[in-house]
DNA sequence: GTCTATAATTGGATAGAC
DNA sequence: GTCTATCCAATTATAGAC
């Protein structure tokens, strides 16, 4: 039997969901969060310790992993990046607030989970061999940079350019780490 | 005719230049800055105004381009991300200082230049064709995003890895991007 | 369980004497 | 130009009443 009101634990954590990655984890205080859950700071702290512990909860990725990318392999690079390029929702927004708080040490194993989760394990699945989890890295290193290059450093040239051009020529370098040619 | 002894704003600036890229921005007080250089705190925002523009002022590449990468353009990717991945001092911290404190509207356009002058520029002076550009920050894109998941995610298993090993496969995408197969 | 009030710290910035 | 002293603002976190 579950409460029937949400109680405020979990008012305070879609809050904290929803206002972190928008405006990042200095960009928050822990008024702000409580002030959106409609209740008193004091009960953000109560409820989970501290910010960073608050932060850290949040900052996960659990099981919206999306589509599951279970179309043929040989379009996988193509597929991913144009997904990846073209999420501008959550995942954005957790990635910049992760990376932006990666100064904190109990951040980056976070911000590691959620590397592994939404860009390494998903390409790692399809692939085989023995390497196959040292391509899927590396595959997702060219995927991080992409979005590093786009919305940390805002690339302006790179955000003006031909969005399928730049899937196209991008998802082909994937691509050969996924199915490298013999 | 230069002062004898380095003026105090000297002073100042080596001191954030040291500490910037060690503790980051936020780790880094106005007073740790004070204390490194032997000066009083005041004087820190007395001569530059207020620790932005401090930080600002000091994360910069300036000239320290390094080597001039003029090998053979064949062997470009392989050298370029060769010394990308080695370099683990000014650079690596500058780089990590800036992603990290990228939350300010004031740093993304210092990001930016830093991206430029030690990513993009060096590979985009080497190319040719109308898309040499776009295939320049394509390629610098696939640096940073190694970087970013060597130095920020901190991915173990990619610090693992045997280093040439690393260096070639990564240097080989680049590299397609440089001299493009027909 | 919830809220009021406040503690305690920190850090950026300023005023004014010397 | 340099330093002493201080201000002021913001924030996390806690104590204790209800």
């Amino acid at each position: 039997m579950s409460p029937p009101h949400p109680p405020t634990k979990e008012a305070i954590r879609a809050a904290a969901a929803k206002l972190f990655p928008v405006h990042g984890y200095i960009g928050t205080s822990v008024r702000d969060i409580a002030g959106e859950a409609g209740v008193d700071p004091a009960l953000v702290i109560r409820n989970f310790g501290s910010k960073e512990e608050l932060f850290l909860e949040t900052m996960r990725l659990d099981d919206e992993l999306g589509p599951l990318f279970d179309g043929p392999i040989e379009e996988l690079g193509e597929t991913f990046v144009e997904y990846m390029v073209d999420t501008t929702d959550r995942l954005r927004g957790m990635f910049l607030a992760l990376v932006r708080a990666s100064e904190s040490d109990g951040v980056v194993p976070r911000l590691r989970e959620m590397h592994d989760t939404a860009f390494v394990l998903p390409l790692q699945e399809r692939l085989e061999g023995p390497d196959a989890e040292l391509r899927a890295r590396l595959a997702a290193a060219l995927v991080g940079g992409l979005l590093y290059s786009m919305w940390v450093v805002q690339d302006t040239h790179l955000l003006q350019a031909d969005r399928s051009d730049l899937v196209k020529r991008y998802g082909a370098l994937v691509q050969q780490l996924l199915t490298p040619p013999s």
